[in-house]
RNA sequence: GGCGCCGUACCCAAGUGGAAAGGGAGAGGUCUGCAAAACCUUUAUGCGACGGUUCGAAUCCGCCCGGCGCCUCCA
């Protein structure tokens, strides 16, 4: 069984074999932190993030770069929207820069996203910058111009190889861009001269200035994971022309290959029309969690491939919350049978085979990441895993262990769903527990002696704490309701 | 205009040549004092429309209809 992996490169499904056995070297354009994320953010980062557990739960040791964009990027009227941004709330661009991004990781580490192992920040990068830019003057493949330097397209004969574009001779000379400074429209800036007013800039060779659209990404990926490395994301929004660009700048300066293979995950929309910024049509993520728990954020994410687009509604999150909640109650099912069992110390026990789920499941993440399908396997786990709960037969410690395991590894470890604790009656010998332990055994005094407004009073007034009393064969089990 | 993607049940969503996964919602049932949870049964002779290739197509080809993305910053 081998992982496969569809590369925009070669617009198909790829063995992957990083390039040193073992090691993968992996970038994912990370955000530009002038504004808060939105559920766009989270479907890019959730699917990148189940990429690299899975690629580590394979045993690869992997070094996962996601850079943090606080230099901004220009708009179509000139101005930066990082300063565009600062100017609006009258503080320094970098005030921004900094509450943005701990907001960024704020709303990530809830979505259980496992942190990248560096967070390069392109003004921290500078100096890398300016040397990529030297080097690509010194080669031929750029040209300054009043303290501006560009990368000029026609030299690199492989521009459009990753967006399939080809440079449109017919677009040149037009009016509009006759008056640039470019010599061909699809030139793009590697550094620009900083105009008066400019807040951040920094000197270089040809002034005060600071980095164009996408020297950044070159710079840090390489200078982390070498001039060549395996594999790097974004969204497909950043294909073109983002990612074409990167290939270009890093290609020229270094004569080989960027990146191996280079995914792309698709957007999110909102009745059917692109979620984005610019459109003003977008979710927050702070704004979904007063809503829906984070994790069901992300399962809702994850019922969708990545490459597809998903498209964001309240009838489809609650239908999602609803699913993720029966996920749980099988966990939570299965987890008070095994404190049981293991208090009467069950040696003996039915059991079924577990290693069919775990292969499909394999199967399904090795078929570039199918995780839609793998949840599926996960599902028709649960519903065999709450048959043998509900059977007159006991499972073992020892099975009900492998189950529980089996859950926590392919749906904790590898997708993210399942948490380690589940709040469960024995979370914690606190007052609280103890008096809604008393509640039950008050209900219980009550239901033996059939006095059911009483028994239905107390659960009826403890749902309304948010607190949900389940009635069992041999006992009543509590937990917070979601 | 150029390049590309998608159209599967009431909703979400896998499946890309050989008996239509999974989740939600709906219906019926089992269990239960009642709930809740769980389990069982059920819900597309059908995969946008029409042609074609094939023993066989949601899956390949053609055409048409509808929706979307990129080409300008965006995850």
């Amino acid at each position: 069984m081998a992982l496969f992996i569809y590369n925009t490169l070669t617009r198909q499904k790829e063995k992957f074999k990083p390039i040193h056995e073992g090691l993968v070297g992996m970038y994912v354009c990370g955000p530009t932190v002038y504004s808060d994320s939105h559920i766009g953010h989270g479907k890019s980062y959730v699917s990148f993030d189940v990429i690299v557990r899975y690629l580590r739960y394979l045993g690869n040791k992997v070094l996962y770069i996601q850079n943090i964009t606080d230099v901004g990027h220009l708009l179509d009227d000139g101005e930066d929207r990082m300063l565009k941004q600062s100017k609006i709330e009258k503080v320094h661009p970098m005030q921004i820069a900094e509450k943005i991004t701990r907001s960024y990781f704020e709303d990530m580490d809830k979505l259980g996203i496992v942190r990248p192992d560096i967070s390069p920040r392109a003004s921290g990068h500078i100096i890398e910058q300016i040397e990529m830019v030297k080097q690509l003057l010194a080669k031929g493949f750029a040209y300054e111009v009043n303290g501006s330097v560009y990368y000029d397209v026609q030299k690199f004969n492989k521009y459009g190889k990753l967006s399939g574009r080809v440079l449109d001779e017919a677009v040149e000379g037009t009016r509009v861009e006759s008056r640039s400074e470019k010599r061909n429209p699809a030139d793009f800036a590697l550094w620009k001269k900083a105009e008066s007013g400019h807040i951040m800039h920094w000197p270089s060779p040809w002034g005060e200035g600071f980095p164009g659209w996408h020297i950044e990404c070159s710079a840090m990926s390489m200078k982390y994971l070498g001039e060549t490395f395996d594999i790097h994301g974004g969204g497909m929004d950043n294909q073109f022309p983002h990612h074409e660009c990167e290939i270009a700048q890093s290609e020229a300066v270094t004569g080989k290959p960027f990146v191996k293979y280079w995914i792309h995950n698709n957007l999110v929309t909102v009745d059917g029309k692109k979620m984005s910024k610019s459109f003003g049509n977008f979710v927050t993520l702070k704004d979904a969690f007063i809503k829906y728990d984070p994790l069901v954020v992300r399962f809702f994410i994850l019922q969708s491939h990545y490459r597809s687009t998903l498209d964001f509604s309240d009838e489809a999150l609650q239908g999602a919350r609803t699913g993720y909640e029966k996920l749980l109650t099988t966990i939570r099912n299965l987890r008070e049978e095994l404190q049981k069992a293991e208090s009467e110390k069950r040696n003996e026990g039915i059991s079924f085979d577990l290693s069919l789920y775990k292969k499909r499941f394999m199967e399904a993440m090795n078929d570039d990441f199918n995780a839609p399908l793998a949840m599926g396997v996960i599902f028709e786990l649960s519903r065999e895993t709450n048959q043998a709960l509900n059977s007159e037969q006991k499972l073992s410690i020892d099975f009900l262990r492998q189950i529980d395991m089996c859950f926590s590894e392919l749906g904790g470890r590898i997708l993210g769903i399942i948490p380690e604790q589940i709040s469960t009656k024995k979370d914690g010998e606190n007052i609280e527990s103890q008096l809604i332990d008393i509640h039950i055994k008050v209900r219980q005094q009550a239901k033996q002696e059939k006095v059911w407004w009483a028994a239905d009073l107390i659960r009826k007034e403890l749902e309304a704490l948010g607190i949900r009393l389940e009635d069992k064969k041999d006992g009543t089990i509590w937990h917070r309701a979601k």
